[in-house]
DNA sequence: CGGGGACTGTTTTTT
DNA sequence: ACAGTCCCCG
């Protein structure tokens, strides 16, 4: 226990009423109000760019300096490291070094705090693993075979996901268990039940424990409970809109109710329901809609005042987030003027769409308006960057993609991590069984079930069973294989002693590397793949490095650390620098940083719009603005997922600051077969006056070329006339077969009537000719897959 | 045991 | 198109 936080703490305001009042003077008078509300709960609904950091950073400031709580007090949680680092510095700027003692982290290195601290009491050692969700579904997939499911009907990534959601959901295995009403929930049930022994076998927490059992923790041990409620007087947090079941709960529990006797915490939390784009993960946007409902005495606070972007641009914000049903309604403005109209733009097909980007990228530089990093293009699904890219890299326009296969989950860095736990936590099966036969040492499949199978039948962790194994007291197993454990456990063994000798990190991932061979494989290669692989590794090990070198910097006495040392904090963590810090840190910090800010270096950026929330550019292209494209066919036939498709799209069109575009191409290759698609329908949400369209779609009628050609367009002319005539040679090759068979000619986004099914919209067509098919959402009678014969009760409206 | 060819399922992804 | 996974044979 801490003994400087249970002291009462003096109420007079630290600072003079001057440095108070510098802290809200340049607010507007609702962002004044939700730094200034004191008591009750509050709810900040903070518009895209309506200053939401700011408030958050002057509201804990506002707390030190006018209302004399204690930084120790405070507690602010949010999602990305990115988002925490940031807001801790600007906290610091205004408060300075006192900020160190607040926590403020996101969701799971605060659970991990508690945890680690709390161990004891949920019996779990404290230097338990955390699994990400490959090493979980890994586990499933060993637990799933044991089980003896099928796994054509039960794939591992399926019962994940479903074990997932009822971890966010907080129901633990006995409650889904009697739950289930289904054969594939009565197995996830099983799996899940099994899936936790195992991992508390292995003293590992998968990432929707760190919430859970954390939940579980304050829910069970009212003590535990009481003893957080009585430091963290003011609980903050960030896109609340984004929390799941889980972490409304964790809330909830840190919070308090007052029952106990400590007097409910003051909450704030900030977020956007229109910003909501990760409900497939869980977020529930319930969460923020009902706040008012949960806290009874909540206070609502609307930041509608955009800083960002022009009037045009917000324009056509609202008018397509104002299409989402049962929203509280909120407009955004500005003061800033309209600026320029939206540019439209619609290609032949997705090669003409980049060249239009890149040729407008081009003049927007030429012109001295913006630079290269001032420049974003967005798009709905990662492998549409590659055309972006290719044009790029042609026309030497310096980019960078964000996203895609992150860092830490290319395979060799997951291999060399794998090796790091394994020597952490002896128990840790996964990262054992990952790297047994990485490099390739002659363990096979065989030899590993046979140990498996033997540490099931004693009991025993799969890390004692392979030393079994070389004293050869596992069963049917060959000699062959005998001797290659044998080696392998000397090897690890090896790496062991330099670990307890307490070397760097860096240091021991050198010997992994160079030791296993695995080095050596990689530079035998001549595979370019593997060159950067080996890339990868040594980035890897500068990042060990580095990791080292900050944890010396800190405890250097030279530089003095905090005068305050936070017991709660420091207890159960792992020493600075250590193995097992550096292996926490990089489960929970991944490479959120990586992403970058606008002109860090002089670069066109390329995201996906999920990875752009939160991000501004001055100028913003987005594109692939097609029905089944964006919104994504598979969130056409329900209004709850087009509903979210529809808030990525406003957050798509808030980042901009400037300049904006959208284009859309007519036809573009997916899974290397051209297909048609439609305008995307919130194309057409858009105020038609805010577009300047460059370029329309030609003239369906004719193939007389009378198509509006952009006055700048000129670039992309040759290449894209051309495109698009083959693309126009397909759709008449299907024109022919047309003729004798179907009796419809149908294309996304038509529109049909059916005798029986009533209304409906083409979603999907395959095949062609006499094969033809066509997926038709039907609304309330469903989807249905209809072949294009001749004589359907069926009409083209 | 390991390598090569067939087979399959392809949104988004803060931790 | 393509990468990850499965299956069969040397």
């Amino acid at each position: 226990m801490s003994a400087l936080f249970d002291l009462p703490q003096p109420t007079t305001p630290a600072r003079p009423a001057a440095a108070v009042a510098a802290l809200v003077d340049d607010l507007n008078p609702a962002q004044r109000q939700a730094v200034e509300h004191s008591g009750s709960p509050l709810l900040v609904v903070a518009g895209a760019g309506s200053g939401k950091t700011r408030v958050l950073t002057r509201r804990i400031a506002y707390l030190l300096a006018a209302r004399g709580v204690h930084p120790g007090e405070i507690m602010a949680i949010t999602f990305t490291n990115k988002a925490a680092a940031e807001m801790k510095e600007r906290v610091s700027e205004l408060v300075g070094p006192r900020a160190r003692v607040m926590w403020v982290s996101t969701f799971h290195s605060m659970c991990v705090r508690i945890l680690r601290r709390e161990a004891k009491t949920l019996g779990m050692s404290s230097s338990f693993s955390i699994y990400d969700s490959d090493d979980s579904r890994r586990l499933i997939t060993l637990v799933a075979r044991d089980l003896d499911l099928d796994p054509k009907r039960y794939p591992a990534r399926t019962l994940a996901v479903h074990i997932s959601n009822l971890k966010n959901e907080l129901v633990d295995p006995s409650d889904a268990t009697s739950r289930a009403t289904n054969d594939l929930e009565r197995r996830v049930a099983e799996v899940y039940r099994t899936y936790q022994e195992r991992l508390g076998q292995a003293n590992a927490l998968d990432f929707d424990d760190i919430i859970m059992r954390t939940v579980e923790l304050l829910q069970a041990f009212p003590d535990v409970a009481e003893h957080y409620r009585r430091r963290f007087r003011h609980v903050l947090v960030d896109e609340y809109q984004d929390t799941n079941h889980a972490q409304y709960t964790l809330v909830r529990e840190l919070v308090g109710t007052g029952s106990d006797g400590v007097g409910p915490a003051e909450l704030c939390v900030v977020g956007d329901a229109d910003q909501s784009i990760y409900a497939f993960r869980g977020a529930t946007i319930r969460n923020i809609v009902e706040f008012e409902r949960d806290y009874p005495q909540a206070r609502t606070i609307l930041l509608e005042q955009n800083y960002r972007s022009t009037q045009t641009i917000l324009s056509a914000a609202n008018a397509v987030i104002s299409r989402n049903p049962n929203r509280r309604d909120k407009r955004l403005w500005t003061e800033s003027g309209d600026g320029e109209r939206i540019v439209g733009y619609v290609a032949d097909n997705e090669h003409d769409e980049a060249a239009f980007v890149a040729g407008e990228i081009d003049r927007l530089v030429d012109s001295g308006e913006v630079s290269n990093g001032d420049i974003a293009v967005f798009y709905r699904t990662n492998n549409q960057s590659r055309v972006f890219e290719e044009i790029f890299i042609r026309l030497g326009l310096p980019y960078r993609v964000v996203g895609g296969v992150r860092f830490y989950e290319r395979r060799e860095v997951r291999d060399a991590l794998a090796y790091l736990r394994a020597l952490a936590n002896p128990d840790d099966t996964v990262s054992l069984r990952r790297i047994l036969n990485v490099p390739k040492r002659g363990i096979g499949d065989r030899a590993e079930a046979c140990v498996s199978l033997h540490a099931e039948r004693e009991r025993i962790g799969f890390g004692a069973a392979l030393r079994d194994a070389v004293s050869g007291r596992v069963a049917m197993l060959n000699p062959r294989s005998q001797k290659a454990i044998a080696g392998f456990v000397e090897l690890m063994d090896e790496l062991g002693e330099q670990v307890e000798r307490g070397e760097d990190v860096a240091d021991i991932l050198d010997s992994v590397l160079d030791r296993t061979g695995y080095r050596g494989e990689l530079e035998a290669s001549d595979d370019p793949q593997d060159a950067s692989r080996l890339e990868n590794l040594n980035e890897l090990v500068t990042v060990a490095r580095e990791f080292t070198e900050v944890a010396v910097r800190a405890v250097d006495p030279e530089v003095p650390d905090d005068e305050i040392v936070d017991d709660d904090e420091a207890a159960g963590a792992p020493r600075q620098g250590s193995l097992a810090a550096f292996l926490e840190r990089v489960s929970l910090v991944a490479d959120a940083d990586s992403i970058p800010d606008a002109d860090s270096d002089g670069v066109v950026t390329l995201m996906t719009l999920h990875t752009a929330k939160g991000l501004e550019y001055p100028a913003v292209f987005c594109t692939g603005w097609e029905d089944g494209v964006f919104p994504h066919m598979r969130a056409l036939g329900d209004p709850a997922e087009l509903s979210e498709e529809r808030r990525l799209a406003y957050v798509g069109i808030t980042r901009a600051r400037q300049r904006l575009y959208l284009s859309r191409a007519m036809v573009r290759s997916a899974w290397g077969q051209p297909a048609t698609n439609p305008a995307s329908r919130f194309l057409d949400e858009i105020p038609a006056e805010l577009i300047d369209w460059r370029r329309v779609e030609p003239d369906r009628a004719g193939p007389s070329v009378t198509t509006t050609w952009g006055r700048r367009s000129s670039a992309t002319g040759g290449d894209s006339a051309q495109a698009g005539l083959a693309a126009r040679g397909m759709r008449s090759t299907s024109f022919k077969g047309w003729q004798d068979t179907p009796s419809v000619q149908l294309d996304v986004g038509d529109r049909v009537n059916h005798d029986k099914y009533g209304l409906g919209t083409v979603v999907a067509t395959d095949g062609s000719g006499p094969r033809a098919t066509a997926t038709i959402d039907f609304g309330s009678a469903g989807k249905v897959r209809l072949m294009l014969i001749g004589g359907l009760p069926l009409v083209k409206l």
